[in-house]
DNA sequence: CATGAATGAGTTTTCATTCAT
DNA sequence: AATGAATGAAAACTCATTCAT
């Protein structure tokens, strides 16, 4: 009915809305699993069902915001990695990142695998973007002979997301979790 | 008044439909996660929902029995290659089975991750003859030069979790899968 | 299929089996009411589901026989007093009997207030000898003076299964119960 | 974030929708007994499931709040009695009220019963209420003699209770409730 | 826009009754 | 005849999603 405000940005009580929605969302789900009920989230958030239903149609939807959210995040720390350390570094720098979340947020070593599979809209624009982004670290890190030759990103995200599921038995034993990483470093290292 | 026959084992039909049932509930958990429907599992295995509450008096109970179950023939085949084969061999034999049991089978990893930590009845008494055999292998395996020395059970148990998920990951692409558990395996050897 | 043995009154061995189950089913809808499950008192008499159905078509039917045999108990009972004792006592005798009963089974009161309602096949029929036996009590005290003249058998069956229900509150209080029975006799009694 | 209105009663549709469940329930109990289906109350009350067990947690909630309704209307009309009538007067009539709504409710008579022994939360505290009003009454009628003096509470909690089950028997005859009734208050004056 | 009440399909579980052993 | 395993129609309850306020 109004046309005046159609493809505005979002308006700043929404944005804020949007961004607690997810901030809840996060923590839930870390905590509950993906079964965590929207009215809980709702109430972490702090607003009304309906609210999330406004910003996001689906509750996989909301989920799969969050997965992008985080990808983003990581491919932000990828592109800075890569500029300011030298490749090996970067590249387990990135790893251990990536694994440390894991160990702190359930559920997020699953989606994590997904990304490489799924053709979900969304998900995948920004997962390439990662797994790109990926895909250079590894690749210089084998130039830099820092990571051995022949393994290809699709190992790589394989032992990756195996990690992150370790990293998530270990749960709160840091020592077992960076003995099990040491394991799978060593195997990446390059023979002899 | 019929002491002739009270502990019988179970009737002939009453023990094949209890092995329907944990076929098809494996199948089904398999395909669908554990969220599947009891009654999709009923229909798969032929039988009504009832038949499957008066062999397991829970969906829970279901899922541990099959639990249980996979634990038993590991902990079995744990056995049977100690006594069969060197020990490096065993140890590496046992951890690629369980690893391809995940990977033809969602929803096999994630329990088997809490077996090392669960005190559920029945489902620890039994998972720990596997740790336990696990372990047994483990050190047979370090003592004769075929794994290194600065690992313990519980980084492999992480580790062979998180190969678990590294495989359900790669699916049905065996050779990223076959490449991934090199990687692990490398790690796992002894340095040199 | 064996026309020999038709309409033998009941081999030895069903016939005890049919008390049992009789005994298990009063004392279970004693303990856990009308809801109480089949198996349980299946369990209770020692015996198969199985074999309740083949004495009693239906948990109703089984139901139903229990109080038909209480009903046979009191009716001769009723005789008994009538022909032992002087008419009033005889009357409040069965009257105090009755709610005795009550008092200690659960899930009396009920089926005896339907006793002058229903028609159920067997259960009416001797439920019209119990009445008929009560109605010939009643009169009979009438005509001694012990009971009031202007009540009629449905007002004494409605104080009765009163009576009962409220000796089921009472439960353990026998003072209780006894005064309420008190307040119920006087108001039976002939004025003045 | 808007603290204008945060314990707001309930908004005006949703306290229509728990009246209507409420009345429906009443209804739905009255016929079937309690082990009416929800669902059948959700139709009655033209609301879904949903809508039942958002207002009350449970079945047994539900059941509940009925009862605590219908003891609120007779704690109040215990008082306006108390204050209108003559302490006589107002202690039959309340008894009176109280029996003619078992007759028409099924399901009334055992909680009411129930009152003076349970404990439960919100049934008792309002059961106490009505209770305490009727021992008002009772005392009141006794000092009145309108009552005989050597009946308490208990007695007369069991020997109500006793005669809303036998309205319930009686059904819809008034004449034999009546009588029954004519019987118990006759039985609760003061003898001569 | 936000809210939270309403919806109802779907889930687990129970239990009277049937039927193969 | 007895047994107890199998059946499947309910029943209570949950929760993603829609919609009136």
């Amino acid at each position: 009915m109004d046309e005046t405000k159609r493809n505005r940005p979002l308006r700043a009580d929404a944005r804020r809305n949007r961004a607690r929605v997810l901030d809840a969302a996060e923590s839930v789900f870390a905590a509950d699993g993906l079964s965590a009920a929207m009215e809980d989230i709702a109430r972490t958030a702090g607003v009304g069902v309906g609210t999330i239903y406004r910003h996001f149609p689906t509750k996989d939807a909301l989920f799969e915001a969050i997965i992008v959210n985080r990808y983003e995040r990581l491919a932000d720390d990828a592109d800075a990695l890569s500029a300011a350390k030298d490749p090996g570094e970067a590249f387990f720098e990135l790893f251990t990142r990536m694994v440390d979340q894991a160990a702190a947020q359930k559920a997020f070593a699953d989606p994590l695998a997904q990304a490489g599979v799924d053709i979900k809209a969304s998900t995948s624009a920004i997962g390439q973007r990662l797994l790109a982004a990926l895909e250079r670290l590894l690749i210089q890190a084998q130039q830099a002979r820092a990571v051995r030759d022949d393994v290809g990103l699709p190992e790589v995200i394989a032992v990756l997301s195996g990690s992150c599921h370790a990293a998530e038995y270990a749960g709160r034993d840091h020592s077992v979790r960076a003995r099990a990483l040491a394991i799978v470093f060593d195997g990446l290292a390059p023979p002899r």
